[in-house]
DNA sequence: GCCTCGCGTCACAGAATTGCCACAGGCCTT
DNA sequence: AAGGCCTGTGGCAATTCTGTGACGCGAGGC
């Protein structure tokens, strides 16, 4: 439906279960991050779905509905539910519910990051994680923080001054090779052919930048 | 006002600020569990005094509003509220959402009974016990809550900074090898084979993340 | 077409992290 | 009061990582 197709376009990683049980499942199989629950789903309804996950799980969840009935907003989140959230319903306003209740969630945790994708790399920010293709990536500290940084900035040029404030901590730049060194042995591990980046471009004269693919 | 009168009657003790400025003394000076702020005050806004809060406070703090349009709502979420509300809303709706995001900070209504299973390891927060495939482990008290720090935040990586703040309550770090050395122990009592922790994962230049198996 | 500057690449040695251990002080129990 | 369990600290070694300098190539500019 709609929903999963903008979800997905935000960056994250949607699985759609098409009535109450099937969710169950999905839930205990995938261990999602995060539950989006529409209240009218054949099947088990979503008030009881939430109960149910709640016994057992502090997942958070957001609960979605066409009614706008206000007992139905007090029982949804009574039933142990994050946020409620009315339809219609712009994309980014709950992309923006749903990054507010993973922010929060776990007692706000600073930095609790949320995952972005670039093809088939995708960068868990809270994990700390990199995968290519469901694949585990291993990279050191350094080139970490360098994707990771990258990778809050999608597609915008970063000077390798910037690079270093953001990565380093430094401010000075000397005649270094530093960051072309990390991006280089970044590239190595990250790109499909590191002669031929197609994730970390050159910007020539300036620093590099994260490309999302096409 | 109104939801004053509301709120009191459903047994919350509301103090009330007229103007962002009162709004920003007041909760320095009485430390509120819970901040209801309505985004049009006079004086300062409400965006600008949650941003304000939310740099030293990670105090729930809820957005009401009459406007209710979409780009408020991404605005008042990203500024780092908890969940944000357009007026008019029904007292009782307010209340379950003011307990919704008390539950969820873990200041209102205690745990219910939750457990976090990871493969044969099971940490049953409400209980405070570890088994491993059913048999009871016996961690100490520091030990235990470390885990369960960890265990609230599966797949994501802490740093000893913040794990310093969850189970130390310190603020300092050192060069303290004292989270390496808690994880450590509960390493040995925890992991199958301590030398090759498949749970307790170490992420290196970060700090450790409890791993969901598989 | 040539020249210059910027970038990619590589190897290496010092530096930084982390696992691991032993120990001592503190707290609780007996 | 004595004993035992925790816990925090410091030290050590192994491992990994990082920053640096040198070198060559290729892209733009003239």
């Amino acid at each position: 439906m709609a929903i999963e197709i903008a979800l997905t376009r935000q960056g994250h990683q949607v699985a759609t279960a098409a009535t109450g049980e099937e969710a169950l499942e999905m839930w205990q199989s995938q261990r999602p991050e995060l539950v989006v629950l529409d209240v009218m789903l054949p099947g088990i309804d979503g008030f009881e779905i939430c109960r149910r996950i709640r016994r057992t799980d502090q997942v958070p969840i957001i609960l979605l509905t066409a009614r706008s009935d206000d007992i139905d907003v007090v029982v949804g989140l009574e039933s142990g539910a994050d946020d409620y959230v009315v339809k219609p319903v712009q994309p980014r306003v709950l992309d923006a519910r749903i990054r507010a209740v993973l922010r929060r969630h776990g007692n706000g945790v600073p930095d609790a990051g949320d995952t972005a994708v670039f093809g088939d790399l995708v960068v868990d920010r809270a994990a700390m994680t990199v995968t290519r293709a469901g694949e585990p990536i291993s990279l050191t500290p350094t080139e970490l923080k360098l994707l990771v940084e990258l990778s809050r900035r999608p597609g915008q040029a970063l000077s390798r001054q910037q690079l270093l404030r953001l990565v380093w901590d430094h401010d000075y730049l000397g005649d270094s090779r530093l960051v072309d060194a990390c991006v280089q042995r970044l590239r190595a591990k990250v790109e499909v052919v590191p002669s031929e980046p197609q994730l970390i471009r050159t910007v020539r004269g300036i620093g590099y930048r994260l490309d999302p693919p096409r």
